[in-house]
RNA sequence: UGCAGGAUCGGCUAAUGGUAGGCCAGAUGACUCUGGAUCAUCCAGUCCAGGUUCGAAUCCUGGUCCUGCAGCCA
């Protein structure tokens, strides 16, 4: 029984093996900090997740960016550290499925999971000492004010009237704030910085709000919230991370990271270092449009197999080792790219060629009755587990007078390079025999085929013949009395469009979902040994492609497979460039 | 029109003043009990214009194009 498929790259050492003279640019810039003699050889990464939705393939990138750099380097560290500092839109949901994600792409923090609640006591305390340093104030704008005060791309803005309070009001009205006295919006504390900056981001910042929100993990503790460029500095910094390594986006915001380090004159100043997030075709990688494809029932959830999401992709039957390979191969760099998702499959397929045991499966089956092959007789034939691995075996497969083969491995009027099946021609069927097809049984109706009949030559069992003869058509097939029923769904892209962000004037990116993303084949059969197949358990569908027993969706018996991916498949090129299906 | 970044085969990425290389995709052939895998071959690039230099993808000057930034989101 080939349920359990070889634990190929398991073992790998995460360790790039690269030479010195191509690391990408963030490990040079490490490697000279190194040498530098900077933060006494130490290096420490996180990777800091808000736990507002799953993680994505655009998350492994930097999951494998900033553990493998930690993991390259003696004693170096990666923190897990959720972004947790706007309760409105972070549930405990998410930093469940963050967690084991991560686990499960192959990463391990150890014991340094952290939150940036945890340290709200501290930033509140920082707050303070900036606001006694004269470097925040509280404002009591509304926020349309604010906003019409910070000027334009082109404009300096104006200083807010709240600007020049005291020392001592603003500390009395930030603890008030904290105590709950003020209405949410009312009021915020903002960093005094230079409202004429041509960095929008250097206006007078926000640093905390008041939002009245159950915490996830504080509760009702606090009232007020620091934002993002306040948090996420701090506590880098009270982390003792030497590089923080982000997305471009936070380009513009590293002078306000180094402004709140330096103003409070931290011990640590951790390093920002900004990358090209990922892009891959035919899918998208925000969190607000796969929230929306949640939300708006068009997959069935964040895991559904056609998401980029990791939970979407290991339900689809993606490895770890194929997603972190991807990763390792896009490298890393400052420019926007778009990755090809052929470049994913490739790696899916490499790493599922040699670990995935071979089975039989027919998908949409055609009966076939082997006239000259005794009615009540089974044998047990042998088949190879996997033809790139010896070491995972072989099993038995029953053979007998009636089988099923794919309705597509036969045809009346065979197309020139058709190598399968039609009238008169003989094939080879996989680890059994060769059959001649004798006969064609058509629904007088219809017209469709609903039955072959065929001679097999008994001379060739185990698929071989002694006489020199050879078949240039390979079929897999499986014997009707002993296959099994199953469920398989087929997979496309999700979106009809390679960059579904670049979106046509009065359209909206939904409008480039492929409308057959999903296949629902409900009558396949597959080789009995598959009856004990294990949710989750990957196999290669011999000529179809990998496939994976669906762990929500096998229940009470019911066999469900994922097709993970197809196999190359030559011969779809050949007819397609002859034209079309004939 | 402000500021911050970025432009190398069709896609991704190397070369850090000294042979523009790799992977994917595509094409062709070999091999094969999977039209799979494997192997081989081919295709194909330095944004533009000047300059420095024996020598420039790399350095300088000037352009062009692309991306991000005006949340009490991250």
């Amino acid at each position: 029984m080939p349920d359990t498929e070889k634990d190929s790259t398991a073992l790998d050492n995460p360790v790039k093996n690269e030479s010195a003279s191509s690391l990408d640019f963030i490990r040079a810039i490490i490697a000279e900090d190194l040498k530098a003699g900077k933060n006494n050889g130490r290096v420490a990464t996180r990777f800091p997740p808000e736990p507002n939705g799953y993680l994505h393939i655009g998350h492994a990138k930097s999951i494998c960016l900033n553990f493998g750099i930690a993991a390259e380097h003696p004693g170096g560290t990666c923190n897990l550290r959720f972004d947790d500092t706007n309760p409105t839109k972070e549930d405990v949901e998410y930093v469940e499925s963050i967690k084991e994600d991560i686990k499960w792409l192959g990463f391990d923090w150890g014991d340094r999971l952290f939150y940036a609640s945890d340290y709200f006591e501290q930033l509140y305390q920082y707050a303070v000492q900036l606001i006694k340093a004269g470097k925040a104030y509280v404002c009591d704008l509304s926020p349309e004010e604010i906003r019409n005060t910070r000027g334009t791309l082109t404009e300096p803005g104006q200083n807010s009237p709240y600007r020049n309070r005291s020392v001592e009001e603003n500390l009395e009205l930030f603890e008030r704030m904290r105590a709950g006295e003020f209405e949410d919006g009312s009021r915020v504390l903002r960093a005094k910085i230079d409202m004429a900056s041509p960095n929008l981001n250097m206006r007078d910042p926000t640093i905390y709000r008041i939002r009245r929100v159950t915490h996830h993990r504080t509760g009702n503790k606090w009232c007020i919230y620091p934002m993002y460029d306040f948090a996420h500095c701090l506590s880098d910094s009270i982390e003792g991370i030497t590089h923080s390594i982000c997305t471009l986006e936070f380009e513009n915001n590293r002078p306000l990271y180094d402004w709140f380090l330096n103003e409070l004159n931290v011990k640590c100043h951790p390093r920002q270092i900004e990358f090209a997030r990922l892009n891959l075709s035919h899918t998208v990688l925000s969190k607000r449009k796969l929230h929306e494809l949640v939300e708006g029932g068009y997959v069935s959830g964040w895991d559904d197999p056609r998401m980029p999401t990791l939970a979407g992709l290991r339900r689809r039957g993606y490895t770890p080792e194929a997603i972190r390979n991807f990763c390792d191969r896009i490298g890393v760099a400052k420019r926007d790219s778009l990755v090809d998702i052929a470049l994913l499959e490739y790696y899916l397929r490499e790493d599922l060629n040699k670990r995935a045991p071979r089975v039989m499966a027919v998908l949409r089956p055609l009966r076939v009755v082997i006239d000259n092959y005794p009615e009540d007789q089974v044998e047990e034939l042998v088949a190879e587990n996997n033809p790139e691995d010896p070491s995972m075996g072989s099993r038995k497969i029953p053979f007998s007078r009636i089988l099923y083969i794919e309705q597509e491995d036969f045809r009346e009027d065979p197309p020139k390079k058709f190598f399968r099946l039609a009238p008169g021609r003989e094939v080879r069927l996989k680890h059994a025999y060769y059959i001649k097809c004798t006969d064609v049984v058509k629904d007088k109706d219809s017209g469709q085929i609903v039955e072959l009949h065929c001679t097999y030559d008994p001379a060739t069992r185990g698929g071989w013949s002694s006489d020199g003869r050879d078949v240039k058509g390979t079929l897999h097939w499986v014997s009707a009395a002993h296959s099994i029923p199953a469920e398989v769904r087929l997979y496309d892209h999700l979106f009809i469009k390679e960059n579904p962000n670049e979106v046509e004037p009065g359209h909206d990116f939904k409008d480039y979902l492929n409308p057959n993303s999903l296949e629902i084949l409900t009558s396949c059969r597959v080789e009995p040994s598959l009856a004990s197949a294990k949710p989750g358990s990957r196999y290669q569908f011999l000529r179809l492609g990998y496939f994976c027993l669906d762990p929500v969706d096998s229940v009470n018996g019911l066999l469900v497979f994922n097709r993970t991916v197809g196999l190359r498949d030559s011969w779809a090129k050949i007819e397609k460039a002859q034209g079309g299906k004939g």
